[in-house]
DNA sequence: GACAAACGCGAGTGGTCGCTCGCATTCTTG
DNA sequence: CAAGAATGCGAGCGACCACTCGCGTTTGTC
């Protein structure tokens, strides 16, 4: 049998180049009309380039989707690397938030259409939202692994249900700082770390002096 | 000059039920496919009705989500005005944060086609994006003053900021509700009140104590 | 320079969607 | 009951979109 492309077109340097051009024309696009929204003609505009040579490339408008979402979550992986690193997760509570959440914040400020291809409500190809939730698995396991050193005792359903609302306040913030430039943003940036802390550090205060336990909560 | 409304068309009882089931064959179909990917040929097969009797009863397809959104706003009016009563804002933080989502979070999960057409990153028609727009004011200006009363001397600015934060977090918190069921939905409601409980409840503590202020943010 | 392969074009094709139109049926009104 | 209005239908129209095809141009290889 063949390999498993027997497609091994050949590319000149003009076609990578190419490529590169609509891919980044594609995240203009989704980014301000969303998947749906967005034509593959309006693409190819945007790129300066005919429908037909955006065809030469793709071979239809969900590929494009496709390998625009698989290099933007390339360089979110490498995102996350970055931010979980063993020292920072040594760090204080405040300290940590800067150091995990920063990378995140500065990802998502560059790349606007990696959140408009997997944010999005609307029906995005099937493909993209499986990697999507494997994405946002992987995150939530590191979450929980994170609140499992500092709460070693909190049953893992509980820590889970922590670790998601803890994500879902992160992207609200990120939106709020993602709609705001420059000093706004900034202090969208800082109340949102502010916010992060004040729910999470009562759970480590908590579990450190169990005695103050059940103050705010009924 | 004629009266605003130059079509008293005469309405059967017939017409009028009919009305009220494309609405809601409209809020179903809205709600699992969106606005945009919404077919009118859609609602009206869901309704068990024809495309053309259909557009007896509405122009257009716009004109489906602009009468539906109004009735929705309008039942969302009423629960405003019955979450943000006085007696309520007199309440301390955590029996007034009860008081106040119980009725936001019950109106959501009995009518998720508001969130589908109201927090859909998709091109909704202009009409609607401006009633919406008018609501998030609307509710962000009743938060801003409560912020206000426990908070009388932090500038405007800052508390327009928390105001926004804080309404940020509930949507976030929102959507993990409806997006889970029984025993766990109440959870993520307890979950998300906490959240925003811990959030707010260091404001106004520093502001009754300010010696105390400056612990837990940098 | 000659040949082939990759590149580039844009009018055209099939399909879907919003919406219309002519006509049949049901209701209200006198 | 008769007349007119409201209701109901569904094939069909125009517009738009994803995508194709035939042909001309540029590039790499010998």
């Amino acid at each position: 049998m063949p390999s498993e492309e027997p497609k091994p077109r050949r590319r000149q340097a003009r076609g990578e180049r190419r490529i590169a051009s609509l891919l980044q024309a594609a995240a203009n696009v989704f980014c301000t009309s969303g998947y749906t929204a967005a034509s593959t003609n309006a693409i190819a505009r945007e790129a300066s380039v005919s429908p037909g040579t955006l065809y030469q490339y793709f071979p239809n408008k969900e590929a494009i989707a496709v390998e625009l979402s698989e290099r933007l979550l390339h360089q979110m992986r490498e995102t996350h690397g970055q931010a979980f690193t063993p020292a920072n997760l040594a760090l204080p509570l405040d300290r940590m938030l800067d150091a995990v959440l920063d990378p995140f914040i500065a990802f998502n400020v560059e790349n606007p259409a990696f959140l408009a291809l997997m944010h999005g409500s609307e029906p995005i190809p099937g493909q993209i939202a499986e990697e999507h939730d494997a994405l946002h698995a992987s995150l939530l396991t590191r979450v929980e692994s994170l609140l499992g050193h500092y709460l070693p005792d909190t049953p893992a359903a509980e820590r889970h249900q922590v670790a998601e609302m803890t994500f879902a306040l992160f992207k609200a913030g990120l939106d709020l700082v993602m709609t705001h430039e420059g000093a706004e943003r900034d202090a969208y940036v800082t109340e949102l770390k502010r916010a992060l802390f004040r729910y999470l550090d009562p759970l480590i205060g908590d579990a450190a002096h169990p005695a103050e336990s059940g103050i705010h909560t009924p």
